[in-house]
DNA sequence: ACCTGAACACCGTTCAAGT
DNA sequence: ACCTGAACACCGTTCAAGT
């Protein structure tokens, strides 16, 4: 299972994948604040420093993270040949990926703003709306929105995840079923989101025919 | 001016309006990652314990200087009677007021994803799509993927930016006319995703008025 | 190729006490 | 009502040196 299992050696004990793959693990367990280089470290039985020899800063091991979760959204979404079928399925998918792991979306969106990985999830998103006939700008544009929208959604709905476990409520929500009720209406509203985009571009198409 | 000006009084010299100015002033100056108690406390010229008699923790500050940017939107808004360029108009003001603070999306965004403040910004999005015949239900989630995208939306132009002027460019993006082009095509592809979801709403409503 | 040890320059927050 | 002084429990990062 292991890369180093056969060696007897004492030193090189970990990999960079070693590394992320216990990142995550931390992720998901404490968040994203509670994640820090030497938490990390000490997991890995490990000083501090050592994880500077893997990575150059904190900041591109949060990069290598979000590629970790995005890689997941692959295995789990089935094409389609339309592109709104194609779109909605990478969104869901996408969505079903960032869920997975505690904060991922804060991770995800910063390391995407700051354009230091993650890159393949408006990729595939722009991918599945390539299938229809769309100028490459609108295709770019439209999957930019999607993971704006996705991204913020998703945050938006882990951070009041946290919150409610906290119990830190702070309106009058609701009391039993309102946790299932929450996630319920969160999975609608994010329907309803990917809707509006997903319509306002098959719009978009309908203007592009009657012009031609 | 201020509020201590005539009082020759010698310790109570900020109120709390007065740290948030100054957190606002240290953020357009510094951004985001060097925005600290510490350093907050030296501006005003005070040891960092002071600012816990006026705020509980640092999210809480963070709270009132998004209250602050996002009422700047409101002074320039111009109202509209239709639905669909009233809300235009909000999300332009929205992104204006956002762009006149370095830093300032992602400031607004962790506030509103922990629901702490920058409540103002919905509703206004909110009052604006309640102009058109849709159900209150439909009026809040198109609100929030408005505001989800344009979040996400000027959180990455402004982290471009400040990469940018770092002189991080990943890419051979291009040369000399690049950053003026980059705010350009920046400014269409917001253009282009709140059209995006507009237009859904205008579909939305399409449908609902065939089934009645 | 991978890690230790020790240090540097910071953080947010608390709390008794002062004016 | 507003602030000081001093402390607590942390951070990310660097770098010479080890195996």
């Amino acid at each position: 299972m292991s890369e180093t299992e056969t060696t007897g050696g004492k030193y090189p004990r970990h990999g960079s994948v070693d590394v992320v793959a216990a990142a995550l693990t931390l992720l998901d367990d404490l968040g994203l604040p509670d994640l820090t280089m030497r938490r990390l470290a000490a997991t890995l039985d490990v000083q501090p420093s050592a994880l500077y020899w893997h990575f150059p800063n904190k900041q591109a091991l949060l990069a290598a993270v979000s590629d970790q979760i995005i890689a997941r959204a692959r295995r789990d979404s089935p094409r389609a040949t339309e592109w709104m079928p194609a779109a909605r399925a990478e969104a869901d998918a996408l969505r079903d990926a960032l869920l997975a792991f505690r904060d991922s979306a804060e991770v995800v969106s910063s390391t995407i703003a700051l354009g230091l990985g993650a890159g393949e999830a408006v990729q595939r998103l722009a991918a599945a709306l390539a299938l229809g006939d769309f100028e490459p700008e609108t295709v770019r544009r439209g999957a930019s929105a999607l993971l704006h929208f996705i991204l913020g959604h998703v945050s938006h709905e882990q951070q009041r995840m946290q919150a409610d476990s906290l119990g830190v409520l702070s309106e009058p929500h609701a009391s039993s079923p309102a946790a299932a009720a929450t996630g319920a209406s969160a999975r609608a509203e994010f329907d309803f989101g990917t809707m509006l985009l997903l319509t306002g571009m098959e719009q978009q198409l309908r203007r592009s025919r009657s012009r031609a």
